[in-house]
DNA sequence: AGAGGCTTTGAAATCGATTACATCGATCGT
DNA sequence: ACGATCGATGTAATCGATTTCAAAGCCTCT
């Protein structure tokens, strides 16, 4: 491999010359820059990253820890975040830990060890002594999607609240009553946070969430078929079942089918998180929508303005319905573009 | 950031001696090891592995690049990709060239300048100046699903011809007729195999491939939907509609829709690479499945086997029809268990 | 002409690890 | 008892860049 010292003997200069050259140091005369230059492409000259971020202390690379990339919202949402990065001169390192917390740590320890700049991170639970110590160590940190409640670390999250309420009143207008839910972990932030909105808005409705229609999933297919084999076992089985995120929609469609009912006529079914797929499947499914792209954008922005020194904020966008076909036919009015 | 020099104060060692410990050295007094690594844990030491890599000259990670993440059967196969790498001991940095020759030089430049040990390929297009540089100089490459004719450079991937030859067998026996194809780029050795591998099945059965039949896509959705949009517009459409990868048969269904036509009934679908949803698209969609994840960790074994200086050996993995019910109602022996 | 300043360049230290080589005791074999 | 050997450890070079500091060369001004 061709090293800065193999271009400084080519152009007849010392390699601090060559370095500056490179880095658009001011004092090199254009003589000197142009030999140096041409020496550098003779040569077929790529500066060693590895080499260069020991002594600068920067890697301009950036971590980014997700629960779950088959999850089609988690990988848009790691294309737009490598996307904005690209755009700052950061690339990206992505773990995916399969909503483990040992592999969510693994993944952390590697970045860490390989010193990203910082690290964008949508915890699997709720404490991970790892991600304070990080925090408490100075390395750059931003929650996306979910987070630590009492980590002063920003957050760039989607509010799904009013959109819940939305849904609600869909549901309400549609004639349903009787409305269950597939919960996330209690550990994750987004778990906790749907349902508890969802129950807000019910309430709204003088509507209550009895036990039995709380089934309690973990963000993955599996458990939303197994969540939903629950629910229609049930003497009296919900009009609607809401699935808060879109793998766990798939495994309640899947247990629906292998029942032999059919969506929305049996029972109506609603996601959290919107996918292409969604407009594909019998039926098409009506969703609550995150503005994904943006909330990568700005998480990038934000960690990239704590990397370099400015104060980042925390943002939150808001979340919208979608509305299909899953829950019975809408009035024509609420029907959306889809 | 505490260095290797820290824990050698602390312990009262060298810094030699604490990287020995380290390392598994077996000169080392049990004494010391123990010494050593109790202030390891003090300080909670964690190597640089920048400085490690600048070293030793290798980095543990792969590269992998990729034609395109939101593609679920990329995503699938970046997934197990970074299983095994990781099984191995090693990372993963992916880079997303979104079908763009353009980006796929910007991820291959970076990951080489970053120093990764090996490459995972999946090129975009038939020719890239960077990727036969990189060979000659020694950089272990290994391409996956795609590949570039004329580089000695190891390939693991799915051959689809029999699959295509057991699909056209399918579609004969339901009495289609007019089959048409949704091709992928000629630049890419997928888009060439698997159009030639349709003619040659065809012509089996004594059919023939119109060029009214062809439709040039480029493994995006839009793009399905545009070619079966200009199906649909012939004078006689044709009975079948064969999309070359997953994305485009996304996009054919689209159109299909959008002219308020049916699957089956008006227009049978079938698809190249089997992804989860389809069992739930309405309807169900037949379709050709790579064993993609036996890929994956073929793929990561052949590169690990390259860099770590065995001989890597070519893979070729069968790909298999999954029926369902988009080219109408099998036979029942035909049915597959989807 | 000489002092001072500016531009351009190079020498050398540095980042944090690994590793070849040297060193120092202690043990062993005869 | 003495040289050889071995085990444990330290010293210093090294990887490929960046950056500080010093110096050389050249102007300019008085």
């Amino acid at each position: 491999m061709v090293s800065i010292k193999d271009v400084a003997a080519a152009a007849g200069v010392s390699a601090a010359t060559v370095s500056r050259v490179l880095n658009d140091h001011p004092s090199v005369s254009t003589a000197t820059r142009t030999r140096v230059l041409s020496a550098v492409e003779d040569l077929g000259y790529r500066p060693n990253a590895v080499a260069r971020s020991l002594r600068t202390d920067q890697t301009r690379t950036l971590g980014l820890v997700i629960s779950d990339v088959l999850n089609p919202y988690f990988t848009e949402l790691a294309r737009s975040v490598e996307g904005a990065a690209r755009a700052l001169g950061y690339s990206v390192i992505i773990g995916n830990a399969d909503e483990q917390p040992e592999l969510q740590d693994h993944h952390m320890r590697t970045l860490l060890d390989r010193r990203v700049d910082g690290l964008l991170i949508s915890p699997t639970d709720g404490c991970s002594s790892l991600m304070r110590d990080a925090a408490q160590a100075g390395t750059p940190l931003v929650f996306v999607d979910r987070w630590i409640e009492g980590m002063d670390v920003p957050v760039v999250r989607s509010d799904g609240r009013a959109a819940v309420h939305d849904l609600v009143a869909h549901l309400h207008a549609l004639g349903h009553r009787r409305l269950a839910i597939i919960a996330g972990p209690a550990a994750t932030t987004t778990g906790r946070e749907r349902i508890e909105a969802f129950r807000e808005a019910l309430a709204a409705y003088g509507l209550s969430l009895p036990d039995a229609y709380i089934g309690q999933g973990d963000f993955q297919a599996a458990s939303g078929r197994r969540v939903t084999e629950g629910f229609l076992g049930l003497p009296e089985p919900p009009e609607v079942v809401f699935a808060t995120d879109n793998l766990m929609a798939l495994g309640a469609l899947d247990a629906v089918r292998a029942h032999g009912l059919s969506v929305p006529d049996d029972i109506a079914l609603v996601a959290f998180d919107d996918i292409p797929w969604f407009v594909h499947t019998d039926p098409p499914i009506t969703a609550i929508a995150q503005p994904t792209g943006e909330l990568g954008r700005a998480a990038v922005r934000a960690l990239v303005d704590r990397i370099e020194g400015r104060t980042p904020q925390s943002v939150t966008l808001p979340a919208r319905l979608v509305v299909r076909r899953s829950c019975g036919n809408p009035p024509a009015t609420q029907r959306s573009q889809s």
